[in-house]
DNA sequence: GCGGTGATAGAT
DNA sequence: TCTATCACCGCC
């Protein structure tokens, strides 16, 4: 929002995120990722997210039970889910509740980032790791924050990216995207 | 296409 | 302790 000569940022309250996984993916299109980092924000407006639906989703890690891993995505809504990915990449995740959780797989950048188009190079570019995992989403250094809906004439929906293990699971079609964005993944 | 990299979970 | 697995990326 612009008020006078500021550019203001609204934290989305958490209660934002009690909703479906499915719903929350498809709500989080167009609201604001927030990272402060030495003082300074990181921002990026999400364009490319995934839902993961709880341990009856095989493509979800709490499938593999409840651990001290995923013991988080149990936890209540609007939570940070951070993970390590191929010994390389950290990955964030917006917890929904009951195991669930959305990943954000891709941003556009409203801040001088490098490029984030894909989970990994995003939590890169954000300098978001390991540390950030269970962080309140409605507070600095890491929040959500308010942006601009997408209209659902933008929104495509598909298969999930790199979760062929996961059988049928794998075909859901629980990948949003704002088709109009260039900053998609792949 | 293929290799790097390390936390995790479950087996041994 | 060991080993298989993995929501990926960058370079060939």
């Amino acid at each position: 929002m612009r008020r006078g000569t500021f550019v203001t940022v609204t934290p989305l309250p958490r209660s934002f995120c009690a909703r479906s996984p499915e719903r929350l993916a498809r709500a989080l299109l167009g609201q604001l990722l927030v990272h402060v980092v030495r003082g300074r924000p990181r921002v990026g407006r999400i364009v490319e997210t995934e839902a993961y639906l709880g341990p009856h989703d095989l493509a979800c890690h709490s499938a593999k039970g409840r651990t001290p891993r995923t013991e988080v995505m149990f936890g209540p809504p609007g939570h940070a889910y951070v993970y390590l990915i191929y010994g390389l990449h950290h990955c964030v995740n917006v917890v929904t509740g009951d195991g669930a959780a959305v990943l954000v797989r891709a941003l556009e950048p409203l801040t001088p980032l490098g490029r984030t188009d894909g989970p990994g190079r995003l939590t890169r570019a954000l300098g978001i790791g390991l540390s950030r995992n269970a962080h309140p989403l409605d507070r600095a250094p890491l929040f959500l924050a308010e942006g601009v809906t997408v209209s659902s004439r933008h929104v495509e929906r598909t298969e999930r990216i790199g979760v062929d293990y996961a059988g049928e699971w794998a075909k859901a079609p629980l990948r949003f995207v704002d088709r109009r964005s260039k900053h998609l993944s792949r």
